[in-house]
DNA sequence: TCTCAATATTAACATTGTTAACATAAATGC
DNA sequence: GCATTTATGTTAACAATGTTAATATTGAGA
């Protein structure tokens, strides 16, 4: 437990350890760059040694996309504590939250984004779990609209999934620069969040009768 | 030119017969099945063979990817002549149609929307292009929204972006299987789809006062 | 027909995921 | 305290894959 030792043969805290390094390769080499070989040597072990913590190299990229679901969620509810106060506000910086967590790590955002689950089976609970509990946040968001009367009384679900559609999809065409620059002639994209975001506030007071 | 020839040293067709043969292998066994040298081995030609049409595999995966917005672009095109009497009608026909598209290719859906574009550089035009095409369908669909009263009058842009992102955030989230079974506890995906199209399309007729 | 450019093949190499066999340290039972 | 077992790490090897170099084959044009 000397945290001084120079050379140990047992890490110590490997796993976290390999889940860290990973989110570091991510950020700055990007996928292509987050080989396991790669992710070991940084960790300062064998090539070998992550299979004693990780399945094979997709367990690891699911525990390296929890570990992004759970920094999502914390940078969410950190801009919610401090813009509490007002319901549109808060809608507004969650939302802006969301999508700048986005562009700040897009290629973390790829691999949280990358369940791969056979059809109904789980095969990551604990990725599931950290996506999940980034989701309540935002039922409990509109619930809290529900509240102050920004949204249309009812089931927050639908409510919700129609948000995180909208700022998870801006987010995602962002980040894959699927949106050419002369599709943004003189729009910037703060705006354009700003629009989307209004249009589904402005959605959501609608009483469900169309079609 | 003899179709019938028995062995032929030269393909003919090589660069075309490799992007329906990675299609192929994509909707069969995904992306972890897609690898040169398969789609070389199913096109019936050598490993290297392939390197005479793409520069490297990235190449052909956006040639795989462009292919499929072309696909994309007839789906909603063909979705919007059969339904082009109302413009609500058309509104929800080409959101179905765009989300049924991904559910039915969605890892032909994760190779189109990996640009990966190095900051301001197009790195493939006729992909980018490809993308464009599919969203200028958006942009006529937003101008014959307006024209009906159905979308607010003004750039057609950001009423078009807004309603993208959500179809398309929705289509990865249903592909990715993010939503999870608790949260679709009764609610079945295609009057999920519907209540997001509908917040957009309510969303699309205020006007941008709030905040 | 001869030449050349286009296209395809084979062979080889580096990287990477993965496993097997072995080594070392820590924990546990006596 | 000591022996055994378990957890954890290392090295070596293998198969798959992307990629390139050297070579072969074909078709088109002079």
């Amino acid at each position: 437990m000397n945290p001084a030792k120079s050379s140990k043969y047992h890490h110590g805290d490997l796993k976290n350890s390999l889940i860290g390094c990973g989110l570091e390769i991510l950020s700055k080499d990007g996928i292509q760059g987050l080989s396991l070989r790669n992710v070991a040597k940084r960790a300062g072990v064998s090539e070998a040694a992550p299979y004693r913590h990780f399945k094979d190299k997709e367990a690891l990229i699911a525990a390296i996309g929890e570990q992004g679901f759970i920094r999502l969620a914390a940078r969410l509810e950190t801009a919610a504590e401090e813009h509490s106060e007002e319901a549109k506000i808060l809608f507004f910086q969650s939302g802006l939250a969301y999508v700048h967590f986005a562009r700040e790590n897009p290629d973390a955002m790829r691999v949280m984004f990358r369940f791969r689950n056979a059809d109904g089976e789980v095969e990551y609970p604990a990725l599931q779990e950290a996506a999940d509990e980034a989701f309540s946040f935002l039922i409990d968001m509109v619930e809290y609209c529900q509240q102050a009367g920004l949204a249309r009384p009812g089931h927050p679900m639908p409510l919700a999934l129609s948000a995180w559609s909208a700022v998870h999809g801006l987010s995602m065409l962002l980040i894959d620069n699927c949106i050419s620059n002369e599709v943004l002639q003189g729009i910037d994209d703060q705006s354009l969040l700003l629009t989307t975001l209004e249009i589904v506030l402005h959605g959501w007071q609608a009483t469900p009768d169309t079609l």
